[in-house]
DNA sequence: TGTACATCAGTGAACGCGCGTTCACTGATGTAC
DNA sequence: TGTACATCAGTGAACGCGCGTTCACTGATGTAC
């Protein structure tokens, strides 16, 4: 039956929050809009209540997801400087929770085959993470964005390896090699 | 009809083949058997002559895609030195031959869910192409890690963002950081 | 070396299944008077 | 402010479709004598 405005706002936020945990633990086109769904607590036919279409949840969850991670970096940036930022991104703790980490380095791979708008977001959240390692003395925008693509790369690849000690050692020479940017 | 055995090993690499380009332009989970056997001119029900399951497929293809780009890559060291590994890694023409460029970049973030083997054969990709960077005097098998990450991380996001300027900022910015690492 | 037969690579149709999407229906919410 | 009715969020079943996989069949290859 209808619901009020309110219970409706929360119905999809919680729609669009199940949606960017999952692509971001099994990928986008491993994950059937059925399991986001029954992850929200709805059946099926609710969805296209709330959206036209799976690309425009997907987009909708990534731009949600990304503005969690920035949110959070910004402050860990904010409160421990650079190498806690650093620190914090290419930690074991960030590696093994992927359905709430970066969703650069959770679906890099997947973003070139998903939507304008979609890789519209992905491209701000690059430049906003970026801003964040540029935002210090000394530090050019240019250097900031090749050490993005290195926290960025370091979490994929550690993520990717099934050897823990090969996983760890990424991590850690990721974390030296940042502060040589 | 059965064919001889020549023919019938051809007609595996062919398989091969075509799977590790289609899974590296169009993901696994994305990329069909039916798709891989046409472009291998072949009907679906000979798939599983040669391969137990679309698993055991995903794990020869990467096999031999990342052998043939370890290869390449191995080439370029040693003809050009270290900066020419990566500028030809982190060249517009690899960021737009995806079908045939590094497996690691392409699939990076599919791989945590892909099966042992692949994950093993993912690690020994890694290991080979930091085995390339470190192969330099003065290179420690640390920086080399990191600046594998690099350069993955930085050929995984010029193919992500939709705007040509930033991409190719992407990857001039990672030449300039690789020579600090 | 020649013959008879078993093997098996490849075809093309079919299997069950889960996908994204649609739809008729229910009943509380929101709106118009 | 109270009432009558239109709206629409959510349910649950169904749609067509393509997926990975299986299978009966064909006929050239490989093998045994």
């Amino acid at each position: 039956m209808r619901r009020s405005k309110l219970d409706t706002a929360a119905t999809r936020a919680r729609i669009v929050e199940s949606a960017s945990r999952a692509f971001r633990a099994n990928g986008i086109a491993a994950t059937g809009l059925a399991e986001v769904m029954t992850a929200a607590n709805l059946t099926n036919g609710g969805f296209y209540r709330h959206f036209a279409s799976k690309e425009a949840l997907v987009t909708e969850a990534c731009v949600t997801a990304l503005d969690s991670v920035i949110h959070r970096l910004s402050a860990v940036a904010t409160e421990h400087g650079l190498p806690g930022l650093a620190a914090y991104y290419l930690s074991i703790g960030h590696r093994d929770d992927t359905a709430n980490g970066c969703p650069l380095a959770a679906l890099g791979a997947e973003l070139p085959r998903t939507q304008g708008p979609t890789r519209a977001a992905a491209a701000a959240g690059l430049r906003a993470l970026t801003a964040i390692i540029a935002a210090t003395p000394g530090a050019s925008e240019q250097s900031a964005l090749a050490a993005a693509s290195l926290l960025i790369g370091a979490v994929t690849m550690a993520r990717a390896v099934d050897e823990p000690a090969l996983s760890d050692a990424i991590l850690a020479a990721a974390l030296a090699g940042f502060g040589r940017l």
